[in-house]
RNA sequence: GGCCUCGUAGCUCAGUGGAUAGAGCAACGGUUUCCUAAACCGUGUGUCGUAGGUUCGAUUCCUAUCGGGGCCA
């Protein structure tokens, strides 16, 4: 028996209830809370139903919940119901009934977990979107983690979703990229404002060694070549970091094609079509205020250039226009002031803001080396790349430690601690009970405990009914973290799936000991260690991260 | 000054308005003739920053306030 189980028997006891005239007449919901309880006299699960719904039905919560309590003692598989404190029913599940779970998931495979909640639902998610003036920085690295994870985890509730980066070679940011690349060619500091650290040096080399006629060049052009070639090496370099990492995006958009497309004109013409856009100043501006913007936007500058915002309304009308009902950017806090003028050119082309366009904002990383905060530079080239993260601590570690906080906290990162591989890192002990719930079935093969019986009412030491209760709140816990966009709830719900299956590791054997012969309780308990199995690595999957046979 | 965000155990952090607030790490002690000891078991610490409010019930929601971080002016 799974919580959305008893959440379904619930609400039909609700509606015979109310249809026999038991509970008079009120409006039952399609689905309601059920939790685990901290304490077991509690019962294998608790709802609070009564509470919530005694005073729609003009009863007391207690009388409320003692009609529903005799409802549920009829259904098959709920063994004991009580009503307790306020009006809490707790529910008692009998051990073959929560047992049938393992089969059910070993059968479900990798669907477990899976659900059609978004089915149909054309998302576009933008993350990283760093320009490529340099290496994916610790920040970069933390959404490239979280953002690939919350793609995943849409997915697995039926969402289709585009993974997109958007990205920009021309302006203010690049121009002091080009500068740095040609004044360490010919040998010159950095510029003042410039970039430094090793990657420009490469870099540089790489683009002479192609052109190797540029430093004879005037500086003008020189600055161009090294601009052009340079900022196509570094996205290349972006890319292929991205992938090593395990991060594929399914569009790499370039903010240049909405010029040449004509789209920011196009976009800016719709919305003078639709009175939003007007003349001051020898500049054009979005009346953004009328959208709850503090201010008015320029979109045109007086000088003719168009300005940063011109870009964001082509591009949110270009993925509109490329079919997707929601747009989710995700964005770093140094750049939350964007949201207002974001949202009012969401709802200047007559969508609406937290539905159409969703922005999340995401905490900086801190790096710290043995307490101490690292400062680091792009100047001075003293930034951690998301190349050094992995190559102190490897992939595996580093996006299961970005992705397992909520992006609302900032989060640091000590060198110190990671580098030294210790185990204070969580994902070792996930991976580590996958690894052993495959060990554990390699070695129920070679002693011949199979899976060709499953006797349900086996499963009773109390490891067991926590693992499985534990197990059976996969689905919703993916659900949750879709329906927040909070993908690190998967990773600790996967430490407690571990925690679980350790203890039951230590309790339950399920290859017989010694020369003992192989029952039914082996074979029965194979089927727990397969599903636990299935469990750790559908949500590995989810979050990004490997989940190895051995280790 | 305005806006965003955080404040929970010694540290790092979880915690869809519910019952006695949790995990990992760190500390101390124990467990291996047998499926991986990267594990398990035991020992303990909390004014959930503070003050009000809403509620049958608040760590959770609202307001104010203090403190850390960030953005803008």
């Amino acid at each position: 028996m799974t919580p959305e189980q008893l959440s379904l028997a619930i609400v039909q006891a609700l509606g015979s209830l109310v249809a026999s005239g038991k509970l008079p007449p009120f409006e039952v919901p399609s689905e309601v809370v059920i939790e685990r309880p901290k304490n077991r006299d509690h019962g294998d699960w608790a709802s609070n139903v009564a509470m919530q719904y005694a005073s729609k039905a003009q009863m007391k919560p207690r009388d409320f919940a003692e009609a529903l309590a005799a409802e549920l003692r009829g259904v098959d598989g709920v063994e004991k119901v009580e009503v307790a404190g306020p009006g809490f029913l707790n529910i008692f599940v009998s051990d073959s009934a929560a047992a049938q779970l393992a089969l059910q998931i070993v059968e479900a495979g990798e669907s477990y977990g899976k659900s059609s909640e978004l089915a149909g639902v054309k998302l576009n998610l933008e993350f990283v979107s760093a320009n490529p003036t340099g290496p994916i920085h610790l920040g970069g690295t933390r959404w490239a983690a979280v953002g690939d994870s919350l793609a995943r985890v849409l997915e697995a509730v039926g969402a289709e979703v585009t993974r997109e980066y958007y990205f920009n070679d021309h302006g203010a940011q690049i121009d002091r990229f080009a500068r740095s690349l040609l004044a360490r060619a010919k040998g010159e500091p950095a510029p003042e404002d410039g970039y430094a650290g090793q990657y420009i040096e490469e870099i540089a080399q790489q683009v002479l060694a192609l052109r190797p006629d540029t430093l004879s060049l005037p500086d003008a052009d020189a600055q161009e070549v090294f601009r052009a070639t340079g900022v196509e090496l570094m996205f290349e370099q972006i890319r292929q970091s991205l992938h090593e990492f395990g991060v594929d995006f399914d569009v790499y958009f370039h903010e240049n094609s909405l010029y040449e497309s004509g789209q920011v004109a196009k976009s800016v013409a719709a919305l003078r079509e639709q009175g939003h856009i007007f003349e001051a100043e020898g500049a054009t501006w979005l009346r953004s205020t009328t959208f709850g913007d503090d201010r008015d936007r320029v979109i045109i500058k007086s000088d003719g250039d168009a300005a940063y915002i011109a870009g964001d309304i082509a591009y949110y009308q270009n993925k509109r226009g490329r079919g997707f009902d929601r747009c989710i950017y995700m964005l770093g806090a140094d750049h939350h002031g964007y949201v207002p003028r974001m949202m009012a050119l969401c709802a200047a082309f007559g969508d609406t803001p937290g539905v159409h366009m969703e922005i999340l904002i995401g905490q900086l990383v801190n790096l710290v080396r043995a307490g101490e905060p690292v400062r680091m530079s792009k100047r001075a080239g003293t930034v951690v790349t998301m190349e050094d993260l992995v190559e102190m601590v490897g992939v595996d570690a580093a996006r299961y430690s970005l992705t397992r906080s909520s992006i609302n906290s900032t989060l640091d990162i000590d060198l110190e601690l990671i580098s030294k591989k210790t185990n204070d890192n969580p994902v070792f002990y996930v991976q580590y009970a996958h690894a052993r719930t495959k060990q554990v079935a390699k070695n129920a093969a070679s002693l011949g405990v199979d899976r060709s019986e499953f006797v349900p009412e086996l499963l009773s030491h109390e490891s067991e009914s926590e693992l499985l209760a534990k197990l059976s709140e996969f689905p919703r816990v993916v659900l949750q973290a879709a329906n927040f966009r909070e993908p690190h709830r998967v990773a600790r719900y996967l430490e407690e799936v571990a925690g679980s299956y350790h203890r039951w590791y230590d309790n339950c054997r399920v290859t017989p000991l010694g020369d003992k012969p192989v029952e039914s309780v082996h074979r029965t308990r194979l089927w727990l260690n397969d599903a636990a199995s299935v469990v750790l690595a559908n949500g590995l999957n989810l979050v990004g991260v490997s989940a190895p046979e051995r280790m």
